[in-house]
RNA sequence: GGGCGCGUAGCUCAGCGGGAGAGCACUCGGCUUACACCCGAGCGGUCGCAGGUUCGAACCCUGCCGCGCCCA
């Protein structure tokens, strides 16, 4: 192989990430390592990216998305897949709009109203061409392996074509319908809303009780919107109720508007609940509006888009809804129409999730999807396994939504967005344009005003981003793409749309698997917000600590659809390994190693017990990738890193390094652990590992290099069971040096009995043990039971040792023993136990109970042993 | 009100039928020629409470208490 960058063969004494980040992600990009090929003959692999709104910046939630995306595409990658990270934005109808007129406002510039739709628009086009960079510079930080050439915008010209294409085809099936319904209304964005973008929380309001009529006619009615019996064209009482039949059929005086209004029958109303009459305000609430649709009422509107009392022929107009709701209830005060008022009253009341404001139900002309056959699609496909939600507890959330899901209000009163393509004729026509049709010209025609819902747009973008409704190769190769990776959050928001959408135009569901994370929180499991001031910021911990190092710590704490709380400590925590990694790949290249050095013929115990281990850990990791496990996947490759390879096997390797008969192994068995390992956390921390791995190897850049499917090898279980021998005995002697307050550069003299050759050369070096010379006067013993019977080192501290904390020392382990030998024999006097448990077990309990004994019969032997005080 | 989930070491979490774990924090000792962003040794928990199933329960079942989220 040749290398275009010969490797330097050695390493800065530190990483640091600042300066190397920048040049490996432009090299990446010069050799075009993340541009997808649809006419290679690899298995395709494809992922989009949950678009980002271009009003923002990366935050945490973003991170993840892309820490994880970018680990599953880059070790697709590295598997021989030609792999697709597919980046874009969304223009973020609502979120958008809001943004740019605030920046008017705040520049005391005209209004959009003023400027006028087209130049309106124009603006937010030009902001979007300024602020959409921001995104993709940080995600070129977080070093995302996204194909550039395929960047999509869900207002470009294509994806604008498909929003027109699947209207059009929806409108035609009688899927798209214009109605006049009760919407939620935000009087702050003046524009209707879906469902799912009300959220309902519990407020402390008034409940109050009115008297509507007098004398034996009166019937006293409850609200917690007083202002709304303005509109009030009924009362309902339910058919049964005695106390009002007489009233039904009847007509009762309102006070303030003084008009006679119905006393009405309907089944569906509680005559448990107050005072069993309700008052009906069509026009102004969901249920009323039912009522008022069965009864055939009047349904009048009282309030314009604002929230402002309008059209009620009262002295109200003008007023905004809450000062009218105090302004009428004064009034009904002073009228002595008021029975009752409950202050705090706590209900709950919906709220625009955008602005906080309060919804108002409002009665007016929208779009709506048809969604029940859509829905039912795409809940059969999750069903049938098409698609696979992980974790599988959250596939319940997605059928309760589909199996019960509303129409959907699609349009929306803004002018950032898809417009919608129907037109109006003078003549009441109403025709829906197609993008390969002329819309109608001449007089009296003219378009819809109204947007579509952003998430119309993003429903479509599994297929719609790939070329659609052209039949290009990208849409053949990558549709249906593998995975979606997304938070909880916006599992009714996004994904259901994508099911619905790509059933109904691709006949097939867009994506294998649903990955759903959880949220990022602050240290202490809070919810990051802008007013607690617990945000961080994802760019403030790269510069500080490195991209790998963030990205590492976001996929240690992803385990599926939980919560993960993240501080600034445990990012320091994920630097402070890749420093370790930095380190150990710097010993190795100290001493020589390379990649690919013929493995020894005969391995040492410790060669043959990392090299199972490395196959071990591959497996995992390798299985628990394929479930989406990043945190146990991540975990298990640390805690191998660091506390195996690291703490043991690089401390046992100088021994071994020394010694000219296994020298050259020990090269050749570190230079291949580390090549696997380096390729291991390359999808996790891609910049260290690429310095890494170029430097070791030599090879052109770990991005391209082969997933280690060989690494290691099968498990040689004698020579794992010696090492943790070696492993308890190097423990057990450091113990006692701590104890016996020995500093490490001591060296103390000492003989050992009972351990091979090899294993006593790396305990003498773990545990800084030099040989019994002449004059060697034992002081103390340290004895382990191991796997093959007991070994001792006699030690020669040349002093008296201190035999209080020796005997304390002691005194641990022979209660450690004793309450272990009394669990065994408990357990094993149980004669059901011994009977019913199974005999693996039972013999596992008889051995611990063997070695107990052996230990209690030991340490007290060594007790007696000290000289008494 | 319905659904889902969670209560395990000071903090954040893993473990989900057979010996209570990790990271951080804390204590003690160390600049041992990869690493002080480090090394070594330790301290620390009636696994929310109460029943039940089982030879055996942090783990399964039931109830209760507390918390979170989603939907009404």
């Amino acid at each position: 192989m040749t290398n275009a960058h010969p490797p330097s063969r050695d390493l800065p004494a530190q990483f640091v990430p600042g300066e190397v980040e920048g040049r490996l992600y432009e090299r990446w990009l010069e050799r075009g390592y993340f541009e997808a090929d649809p006419k290679s003959d690899k298995p395709p692999y494809c992922i989009v990216i949950p678009p980002p709104n271009v009003t923002g910046s990366l935050h945490l939630g973003h991170a993840m998305d892309h820490t994880l995306i970018d680990a599953l595409t880059r070790r697709r990658r590295m598997q021989g897949y030609d792999a697709l990270y597919l980046p874009g934005m969304d223009h973020a109808g609502i979120a958008t709009q809001s943004v740019v007129e605030r920046q008017l406002a705040d520049a005391g510039e005209p209004g959009r109203r003023q400027m006028g739709r087209e130049a309106f628009v124009a603006r937010i086009w030009a902001w979007k061409a300024e602020s959409g960079g921001a995104i993709l510079g940080q995600m070129r930080r977080l070093g995302e392996g996204v194909d550039w050439t395929r960047e999509r915008f869900t207002l470009d010209d294509g994806l604008s074509r498909a929003v027109q294409t699947v209207f059009t085809q929806m409108f035609d099936d009688g899927l798209i319908y214009r109605a006049e319904r009760l919407v939620n209304w935000s009087p702050a964005l003046q524009s209707a809303i879906s469902d799912i973008e009300v959220d309902h929380r519990e407020v402390e309001g008034e409940l109050v009780s009115i008297r509507y009529g007098d004398g034996d006619d009166a019937v006293v009615v409850a609200t917690t919107r007083v202002e709304t019996m303005l509109g009030d064209t009924a009362v309902a009482v339910h058919p049964d109720d005695e106390r009002y039949r007489h009233l039904v059929g009847r007509t009762i005086r309102m006070p303030i508007t003084g008009r006679d209004i119905p006393v009405i029958a309907d089944d569906h109303v509680d005559p448990a609940f107050g005072t069993g009459a309700l008052k009906i305000t069509p026009a102004h609430d969901p249920n009323d509006f039912e009522i008022g649709r069965r009864h055939g009422l009047p349904m009048p509107t009282i309030m314009d888009e604002a929230g402002v009392i309008a059209d009620s022929g009262t002295r109200f107009d003008g007023l905004d809804r809450f000062a009218a709701r105090e302004a009428v209830r004064e009034e009904l005060r002073a009228q002595g129409r008021i029975v009752e008022e409950r202050r705090p009253y706590r209900h709950s009341i919906g709220h625009d999730s955008r602005t906080g404001v309060p919804i108002e139900p409002r009665l007016s002309l929208q779009w709506f999807v048809r969604v029940e056959r859509l829905a039912k699609a795409a809940g059969d496909a999750v069903r049938a396994g098409d698609t696979r939600i992980h974790p599988p507890e959250l596939a319940s959330r997605y059928f309760d939504w589909v199996d019960s899901m509303h129409d959907w209000c699609i349009s929306r009163q803004l002018w950032w967005g898809h417009r919608i393509p129907v037109w109006y004729g003078p003549d009441g026509q109403t025709i829906c344009v197609g993008p390969e049709e002329e819309p109608p010209s001449g007089a009296g025609w003219r378009q819809d005003d109204d947007v579509l819902d952003t998430w119309f747009s993003s429903g479509l973008w599994p297929f719609s981003t790939l070329g659609w409704p052209e039949r290009t190769p990208d849409l053949d190769r990558y549709y249906p793409t593998s995975v979606l990776v997304t938070g909880y959050d916006i599992l009714f928001f996004w994904v259901v749309r994508m099911m619905m959408f790509g059933l109904y135009a691709m006949h097939a569901v867009p994506f294998r698997d649903v990955y759903l994370h959880g949220l990022i929180r602050d240290e202490h499991g809070r919810k990051m917000s802008k007013s607690k001031g617990n945000v961080i910021d994802p760019l403030e911990l790269i510069d500080a600590f490195g991209a790998d190092a963030l990205r590492f710590t976001i996929a240690r704490g992803s385990n599926p659809g939980t919560d993960m709380s993240l501080s600034t400590e445990w990012v320091a925590g994920s630097r402070n390994f890749v420093t370790k990694l930095w380190n150990a790949t710097r010993f190795a290249l100290a001493n020589g190693v390379t990649v690919d050095m013929p493995l020894p013929g005969e391995p040492t115990d410790a060669d043959r017990w990392i090299l199972g281990r490395l196959r071990e850990v591959r497996e995992e990791t390798d299985a628990l990738l394929e479930e989406f496990q990043f945190a146990k996947a991540t975990e298990g490759l640390y805690h191998f890193t660091w506390d195996e390879l690291c703490d043991w096997y690089v401390e046992l390797a100088k021994v071994q390094l020394r010694d000219e008969s296994t020298a050259q192994g020990t090269r050749a068995v570190l230079g291949h652990v580390l090549d696997a390992l380096l390729k291991l956390l390359h999808p996790v921390a891609p910049f260290v590992t690429e310095e890494l791995w170029t430097t070791l190897s030599g090879g052109e850049s770990v991005v391209v290099a082969p997933w280690p499917v060989d690494a290691g090898r099968p498990v040689d279980p004698a020579a794992a069971a010696r090492v943790a021998d070696l492993q308890k005995l190097v423990t057990e002697v450091r113990r006692f040096r701590t104890e016996q307050g020995l500093p490490d550069s001591r060296r103390v003299a000492a003989r050992v009995a009972d351990v091979s050759g090899d294993a006593e050369a790396a305990l003498r070096a773990l545990a800084r043990l030099e040989p019994d010379g002449d004059g060697f006067a034992p002081t103390a013993t340290v004895e382990v039971v191991l796997s093959d019977g007991a070994a001792r080192v006699e030690l020669d501290t040349s002093a008296a040792i201190d035999v209080a904390a020796e005997r304390a020392r002691l005194g641990r382990d022979l209660a450690a023993a004793r309450k272990e030998l009394e669990q065994a024999e408990k357990k094993l006097g149980n004669p059901k136990f011994v009977e019913k448990a199974p005999p693996t077990v039972v013999d596992g309990i008889r051995a611990r109970r063997e070695t107990a004994a052996a230990d209690i019969e030991r340490v007290t032997a060594r007790l007696e042993a000290l000289p008494t005080p």
